[in-house]
DNA sequence: GCCGTTTTCGGCCCGACTGTTTTCAGTCG
């Protein structure tokens, strides 16, 4: 089995080869292929069984060609070919910041270096003194970036529950040093893409010097790479590299629009605009000299014809048709929830910790607050709060319920929840997964959570087992939830999805707003998420069917 | 190499910034 993120490397990697060859438009066609690829909900090898390889965007005849090659044998010859015309510490040299293809070529064919560490030997003897395009500050600027090549390793892209509170601090902190209106991140960050690369940060202000300055200052920015007069990029103490850019507020939804991507969304967005005589860049959307949009995203959207996309669908996978034939169905948002469905409490937790958990749900308008006062595993209650705390929550703290949680097979459940009658209980599918599964006994209050991630490849197998349960997949970062791959099968499969309200939260926790996030990625509307219905339905019939018109389905 | 609501051929987003250049090429996003 070739993993699907294996074939999208293969085909980056032809990519950057073709780069260095000077082909001007194949590279861009095999990323765009690659992207296509990473973002597969299924195994390519199902894919391509099926003979519908060509359906995925990007992918034409010479693309699927090669990738059913790699399936088939494990190698591309055409790849193998381009390997053997270009020694591989030349790419190496092209990834290198402030060195691309052209460069990365003229160290290899004039200076006939064939890695950074032959590079970094012939800056040291002064080769490149003298040589044609490459002054002192060149030099120095090449020295440093072999320099952190060798020490530091490549920064590649993080998970975004990991940068979320970092991007939060961000904009709290220009908000409160810098002459600000509006600040906004956009980029994959606001796309709700699971890793990000770098934070994109826009602002409207009248003093953008001043803007700048403060945030060269605020905590934890460690250098500054790059200022000009609209934009600024520096790089935080973790090596998270931020981009900075002040706007006028007149083109504001124009930039945000911009920056936001994808890169796919918005060529084919482009496109659109010229079939209809127009032109867009990131001030705004225009007639000729006539700037007609750029306020706001909607006006942007809204002079192409279009609804508002919502930022989590922008990855050119139809959505812009979608948009053309009318307003695009409505994605969840926090306030649709409803209900927490499971809280872990601290061991410790004491009474006071209850009640504040109930305000924290009264401000989030929840109407029911499943808290864990047990974890049922391997045929025993484990127990998991005081004895004060669990007499104090059988009594009555409106609006928190008890709940068990079982971490075992179907059977399991029903055992747990007769041995303690009254709890909901749910299901740890790794466990389950592990076991013929049936469904739940009659007469028992149940609502079953599938608490399980995995490959996006093994999203299918686990959709129908949650299926065959009537349960709801939890969605959100980590191994033990569904990505937004994964969830777009869910939803697609009319599987309902589980989000985490963030109700136990400190400010600045990831968990919820990711999810959120995920969920939305997925095209999930209030009606395919479990907890954001009304109460009391309580379990969800097993096996239901897929209404033919769902969301899920409008891409691929 | 891909793609099509003007197209199966002829396009392919577009601007900021840097360094080095005296008018622009390369890189980046």
């Amino acid at each position: 089995m070739v993993a699907n993120a294996e074939v999208a490397a293969k085909l980056v990697e032809i990519a950057d080869l073709l780069d260095l060859l000077g082909e001007r438009f194949k590279p861009e066609a095999y990323r765009r292929a690659a992207r296509s690829l990473e973002a597969l909900p299924e195994g390519l090898e199902a894919v391509a069984s099926r003979g519908a390889l060509r359906t995925i965007p990007g992918v034409g005849e010479a693309i699927a060609a090669k990738v059913e090659e790699l399936l088939r044998s494990g190698t591309i010859a055409y790849l193998d070919r381009l390997r053997s015309e270009i020694p591989a510490g030349v790419l190496a040299l092209m990834r290198l910041p402030g060195v691309g293809p052209k460069t990365a070529r003229r160290f290899w064919v004039e200076l006939g270096v064939h890695g950074p560490e032959e590079l970094a030997a012939a800056v040291a003897a002064g080769r490149l003194d003298g040589v044609k395009g490459f002054g002192e500050r060149k030099i120095a600027q090449l020295r440093e970036a072999l320099e952190a090549a060798a020490h530091a390793p490549t920064t590649g892209r993080r998970p975004l529950e990991l940068v979320w509170p970092i991007a939060q601090g961000l904009v709290t902190g220009l908000r409160a040093a810098a002459p600000v209106r509006e600040v906004a991140l956009a980029g994959s960050f606001r796309r709700g893409r699971e890793t990000v690369g770098d934070l994109d940060l826009l602002v409207t202000s009248d003093a953008p010097e001043e803007v700048f300055d403060a945030f060269s200052r605020l905590p934890g920015v460690r250098e500054i790479r790059l200022r000009g007069p609209t934009k600024e990029t520096v790089v935080l103490d973790g090596g998270l590299q931020v981009d900075l850019r002040v706007v006028a507020p007149e083109a504001f939804g124009a930039a945000l629009q911009y920056f936001t991507g994808s890169k796919d969304h918005n060529v084919r967005l482009r496109s659109r605009a010229r079939e209809h005589g127009l032109k867009v860049n990131e001030y705004g959307v225009y007639r000729g000299e006539a700037r007609i949009a750029g306020r706001t995203e909607e006006e942007v959207y809204g002079a192409l014809g279009l609804a508002l996309i919502p930022p989590e669908l922008r990855e050119d996978r139809g959505e812009i048709d979608l948009a053309a034939r009318g307003p695009i169905p409505r994605l969840v948002d926090t306030g649709d929830l409803t209900e927490e469905l499971h809280l872990h409490l601290p061991p410790s937790a004491g009474v006071a910790e209850l009640e504040r958990v109930a305000a924290a749900a009264a401000t989030l308008r929840l109407r029911r607050v499943g808290v864990v006062t047990g974890v049922w595993a391997g045929g025993a209650l484990g127990p998991s709060l005081p004895e004060e705390t669990l007499h104090r929550l059988r009594n009555g703290v409106p609006p928190l319920a008890p709940v068990l949680e079982v971490r075992g097979s179907v059977e399991d459940a029903a055992a747990a929840a007769e041995a303690a009658p009254g709890s909901a209980y749910r299901v740890l599918a790794p466990t389950a997964l592990a076991r013929p599964a049936s469904p739940p006994r009659g007469g028992v209050p149940v609502r079953v959570l599938a608490h399980v991630g995995g490959p996006a490849e093994a999203a299918g197998a686990i959709v129908e087992l949650a299926r065959s349960l009537g349960a709801g997949i939890e969605v959100g970062p980590g191994p033990e939830r569904f990505d937004p791959a994964s969830a777009r099968v869910a939803v697609a499969a009319g599987v309902p999805l589980v989000l985490p309200t963030g109700v136990e939260r400190e400010a600045g926790d990831a968990l919820a707003p990711v999810a959120l996030l995920f969920a939305r990625r997925a095209g999930a509307r209030p009606e395919d998420v479990l907890n954001a219905r009304p109460v009391g339905g309580g379990t969800v019939r097993p096996g239901r069917s897929p209404t033919g018109s769902r969301s899920g389905r409008r891409r691929r």
